[in-house]
DNA sequence: AGCACGCCGACT
DNA sequence: GTCGGCGTGCTC
């Protein structure tokens, strides 16, 4: 290649021909004999920084590598960190025709950043477009996906796909309203119904960095506290983020913020039922500093909020904090990740507690934020057990097949109000239990769940190994049961033995927000529970096998959470304690045998004690989180040559693989489903403590190194939640 | 993923 | 000889 080729056209840009002399000489020291034809032959180069680093968005090769482009000097002042850009991929082996490059695809990317020289020893191609000039993925936001994308294994371009929207022209287009000063420290409210509730208030306010696992409540307090916990971290100047489990949470939250913040301007609400546009609209707002406060369903976890001072989540136990789509990360540990990374304050707010919750109390990484057990006894209802097997002796109770105590309880309840029905929802698979005392049967081996295959053999979910001699290890039974329940069915024909009484139901299908303050049977499945205005008079809980008997780790966790939850909306039991203005408190009547022990947790309203006790347990049994665990789901060969050439940590555990079951129709195919006719494995690793990063490291290099040969790529999860 | 290169066997 | 199988490697 001779000088002569190279003719910058742009005499304002002298160093753009240094740049092009520069780019050759690394081509001549990679031994390429003569550089071959470029794209950006002849084109001058950006003066400064002509390489642009991008990270390719789609496309095959979505490893964690940035490609280097060089900058035309056209594109030099958009070509910003951040924005979004064209690039042709894959051209450097295609055809040469008239002297120009054929082939290679247009894939979008980001442009991470602006470099004087590439480490690449070959000609640089240009980039193609620069799509907007927005810059979008910015230092804080690069790097938290890459924690996230460490974490679970993935790889950085899948992170920044669930972390950014989808561009919208027209919004970009629009400038975003001028930010508001921040608003005055407010006043604790309800918040000093906890001991350290307005400590915490004013360390957000002065600027510092709290860190809690609230147990809010029952009541309908907690939106307005988490409205004052944002309110107070606006105050010290820094922005704040709360996440919470569905829309419908969310815009409970966004309107306490309304009130809080005096009126729209100072906080978003970003959910997907918004729509692309406005989404857009308002993430940018977000991003360009504009707006401070931030509430939200789990994409807002990666909301770029300027100088981050809290991040908050409600709920963490709720399966919708989870991503559908790979590497699933948890809006929990993105937030707890971005509580390091950007040096912020932590809330994790729920009315019940998690396991996960309780490792972070316990090992000190957050305070306890709780109220003493006279506001407890006084904000809940009373809490009353009956046996399911209980047969009523007035016949109006035995014709609504309920207990009699919950026959009295609904009959008294409703001359004072709605009262609440949980029903389970259908489609709970019943897991195997011990006859006797219904401790869930789980493999002598590896404490995995049992599953009955056939008739008469039981085998291991887990490791696949078969159970021939079971015996219940908690009190010597040997007989199993699967748990059924019809409670459906008794709420029907409770409704139809209150005539006189209007029926509403609530279901996954028609969500009712909230109900009046007026006599009515609410049937509603758990998670959907309407709001009642004043309090529910009562709460019928029906579900208890059902939740229970879910073939799923955290079935006790789950069916507490869900019981608390709606007890929550059952109005307090102590007079005059937090805003006693009901004539009478409410009473929950839970179905289920009082001896278990998320049972006793709702009647003693403890939470945390059970969370902690499972902590233990799980901890002894080699359960997550305590163990970590991975998922390596695909073809029965991919799966074992993943595995096996992955350098695992030397404790890694293996369990498995075991035939996949198939994914139940009607749902929509998931990250880890086999796709419909193939029959895959699925392979379970298991580190002890302190070897979660070391295991998700090991795979994602062995991920990394193994490019697809033919054979579809195994599916990695780290801390799957579908394990059983 | 595409696409080209390359090193083997069967054909005009 | 050379056409083409697809195994292997690269794409800034």
């Amino acid at each position: 290649m001779s000088r002569d080729n190279e003719r910058p056209k742009d005499p304002a840009q002298p160093s753009g021909g240094e740049q092009l002399a520069l780019i050759r000489e690394t081509v001549r020291k990679a031994k390429v004999p003569r550089a071959k034809p470029r794209t950006w032959r002849g084109a001058a180069l950006a003066g400064e920084l002509p390489v642009a680093r991008v990270l390719v968005d789609k496309g095959p090769v979505h490893l964690d590598k940035l490609w280097d482009y060089a900058v035309p000097a056209e594109m030099d002042a958009e070509a910003r960190p951040g924005v979004r850009v064209r690039v042709r991929f894959g051209a450097g082996t295609g055809k040469v025709r008239e002297g120009r490059r054929e082939g290679g695809g247009l894939l979008d990317g980001y442009l991470i950043e602006r470099v004087a020289e590439s480490e690449y020893r070959g000609p640089l191609a240009a980039l193609a477009q620069v799509v907007s000039p927005e810059p979008v993925v910015g230092p804080g936001l690069l790097a938290l996906c890459r924690a996230v994308a460490d974490r679970y294994a993935g790889s950085l371009a899948d992170v920044l796909q669930l972390a950014l929207p989808k561009r919208n022209a027209r919004a970009e287009g629009e400038p975003s309203p001028p930010p508001l000063p921040p608003p005055g420290p407010p006043a604790p409210g309800s918040w000093d119904r906890y001991p350290a509730g307005p400590g915490f208030l004013e360390a957000l306010a002065r600027g510092d960095r709290p860190r809690a696992v609230w147990t809010a409540l029952p009541g309908p307090h907690w939106p307005r506290e988490w409205a004052t916990a944002v309110a107070a971290t606006l105050a010290s100047g820094r922005g704040a983020l709360v996440v919470v489990p569905d829309g419908r949470t969310a815009a409970r939250v966004d309107a306490a913020l309304a009130e809080a913040l005096g009126g729209p301007g100072r906080h978003v609400l970003l959910t997907a039922d918004l729509g692309p546009e406005e989404r857009y609209r308002r993430w940018l707002a977000v991003s360009r500093g504009s707006v401070r406060a931030v509430v939200g369903t789990r994409a807002a976890m990666f909301a770029p909020v300027r100088d981050l001072g809290l991040v908050g989540i409600w709920d963490d136990g709720d399966r919708s904090h989870s991503d559908d789509r790979l590497p699933q990360p948890h809006a929990r540990d993105v937030l707890l990740l971005r509580a390091v990374h950007e040096r912020t304050g932590f809330l994790l707010g729920d009315l019940g507690r998690t396991v996960e919750a309780a490792q972070l109390v316990e090992n000190g990484w957050a305070r306890p934020l709780e109220a003493g057990r006279e506001q407890v006894r006084a904000a809940a209802p009373l809490i009353r057990t009956v046996d399911e097997g209980e047969v009523a002796r007035d016949a109006e109770a035995r014709a609504a097949r309920l207990p009699t105590l919950a026959w009295q309880t609904v009959r008294e309840a409703l001359t004072r109000g709605p009262v609440l029905v949980q029903v389970p929802r259908r489609g709970y698979v019943p897991r195997l239990a011990c006859e006797r005392c219904r401790e869930p049967a789980r493999c002598a081996h590896c404490s995995g769940p049992l599953e009955a295959r056939d008739a008469d053999h039981l085998v291991c979910g887990w490791c696949g190994r078969a159970e021939s001699s079971w015996h219940c290890p908690a009190c010597g039974g040997v007989r199993l049961r699967a748990s059924v329940v019809g409670a459906r069915r008794t709420a029907e024909e409770l409704g139809r033995a209150f005539p006189a009484v209007p029926v509403r139901t609530s279901g996954r299908d028609h969500v009712l927000t909230s109900v009046p303050d007026r006599p009515a049977l609410v049937v509603s499945t758990p998670g959907a529970e309407p709001v009642a205005e004043g309090g529910y008079a009562a709460a019928l809980l029906l579900d208890g096998w059902a939740l229970l008997g879910r073939p799923d780790l955290r079935a006790g966790e789950d069916a507490l959470h869900h019981w608390l939850e709606a007890a929550s909306l059952v109005r307090g039991h102590g007079a005059g304690g937090g805003d006693g203005e009901s004539d009478r408190g409410g009473t929950v009547v839970i179905m289920a045998e009082p001896t278990l022990r998320p049972v006793q947790a709702l009647v003693r309203w403890d939470p945390a004690g059970y969370a902690a006790r499972e902590l233990a347990e799980r901890s002894q049994l080699g359960f997550p989180p305590i163990s970590r665990m991975a998922a390596v789901t695909g073809p029965a060969e991919a799966v074992e040559e993943l595995i096996a050439s992955a350098g695992l940590p030397g404790e890694a555990e293996k369990l498995g693989p075991v035939p996949l079951p198939p994914a139940p129709p009607g749902r929509p195919r998931r990250p880890g489903d086999p796709p419909p006719g193939e029959v895959w494995e699925r392979a379970l690793l298991r580190v002890p403590p302190g070897q979660g990063s070391a295991l998700a490291a090991a795979l994602k290099e062995a991920k990394a190194r193994r490019l697809a040969r033919g054979v579809k790529d195994p599916a990695v999860r780290i801390d799957p939640l579908d394990i059983g």
